[in-house]
This record gives structure tokens, C-alpha cells and sequence, in this order.
DNA sequence: TTGATCTACCGACTATAGTCGGAGACCATA
DNA sequence: TATGGTCTCCGACTATAGTCGGTAGATCAA
């Protein structure tokens, strides 16, 4: 396996805490957010509370419409995991 | 459909550049590379060829072997992008 | 109450990330 | 000639990212 189960969802719910916290910041509703970024509301829901492990295109759509840096949500992770 | 086919291919191929630099720096093979991040071998060369694209915890994997933050690659992905 | 908004959760999907074993090419050094 | 190292490409897989439609609880306001 690559990523292994453990650390795996250590990264997971970290980035799931990032996003709410970046997204509740700029007032936008999950709804919204999947709307403007062309992803479902189902799985905004699943990526912040940690259920769901996202590709990299997929932090550079949220990033985007979140009005920041994908390196800083990334890094914002980073630092949660540590 | 959430990233759409051709920004997606997009970040795929910078993220691969940005893979090949920093491995090749580094002085690790393909082969070392995926056995230090338990990973396939056949993948790393995917993803340097951009043909996939890697989830958040591939980054992290990724760029702990390489030594460098997860953020500084999606930064230089994000640099290579615009 | 009723209605609107937000979110969690649920199957059951489809698309793609990631694995595995092998084949072939290129380039060294011997 | 080879033998070793590195990489690309190939099916054919398994695991998981991401979609879709619906239900339900909580909150707030009319």
C-alpha cells in the first residue's frame, strides 16, 4: 500500500479541518462551495470530515474559489499533522 | 465531473515535472523512490509523465523522501500552471 | 406551526488512483 | 558480447476518489 491507512487519514481529517476553517471564513455553505468548484455537496461534506483523501487538482479547484494558495491549505495541513 | 479533463491534465504534467526535478536532485532512481515511499514503481513513472494524478497523501509521502515540505511542490506545481 | 438553510449520513453507483508482473529500449562499463 | 541500471509501456487488476438522489436532524425566522 502506498499511503498507509494510519497517516492516511491523519492527512485526511487534517485537510478536512483546513477546509471548513477557510471555507466558514469566506461564508461560503458547503452547497456553495461544491457548486462554484463543480464537485458535489455530498463530497465537500465527506473531505472535511475526514472521510475523503483529495487529488491534487481537486485542492487546486477548492483553493481557487476559497481565495487562497493550494501550497497554503497545504501547508496549513502540514502543520496540523506534526 | 469535479476537475475537469483538461486543467486536470494540466497539474498532472506540472506535478510530474516538478516530480522528476526534485527526485533527480535528490539522486534517487524511480525504483528507490517508490520503495522509500512504499509505492510502485511503475507509478512514480506515471506520475512523471503526468498520466496520474497524486492525493494530498501522495504529496506527503512524496515529499518526505525527497526532503523537501509537501507545499513547496504544489507551489512549484502551481508556479508551472500560469 | 411552516418553510428555508445547512449539514450528516445512506447506498449504489462511475471514474481514476495506485499495484503488480513482465517486456523492451537505452546507456553505460566490462 | 553481455550484465546491470534506469526508464517506458503494457494489460489487468484492486482500492478509493468523486457523483447522485434521497433522508433526516438542527437551527433560525415568519
Amino acid at each position: 500500500m502506498a499511503a498507509t491507512g494510519k497517516k492516511r487519514n491523519q492527512i485526511a481529517t487534517a485537510f478536512g479541518a483546513v477546509l471548513r476553517l477557510a471555507r466558514t471564513k469566506v461564508g461560503l455553505s458547503q452547497e456553495a462551495l461544491a457548486l462554484a468548484c463543480d464537485m458535489d455537496r455530498t463530497y465537500i461534506s465527506m473531505l472535511e470530515r475526514g472521510e475523503r483523501q483529495p487529488t491534487l487538482g481537486t485542492v487546486f479547484a477548492l483553493s481557487e474559489q476559497l481565495g487562497v494558495t493550494a501550497e497554503s491549505l497545504v501547508a496549513q495541513t502540514g502543520k496540523a499533522l506534526h
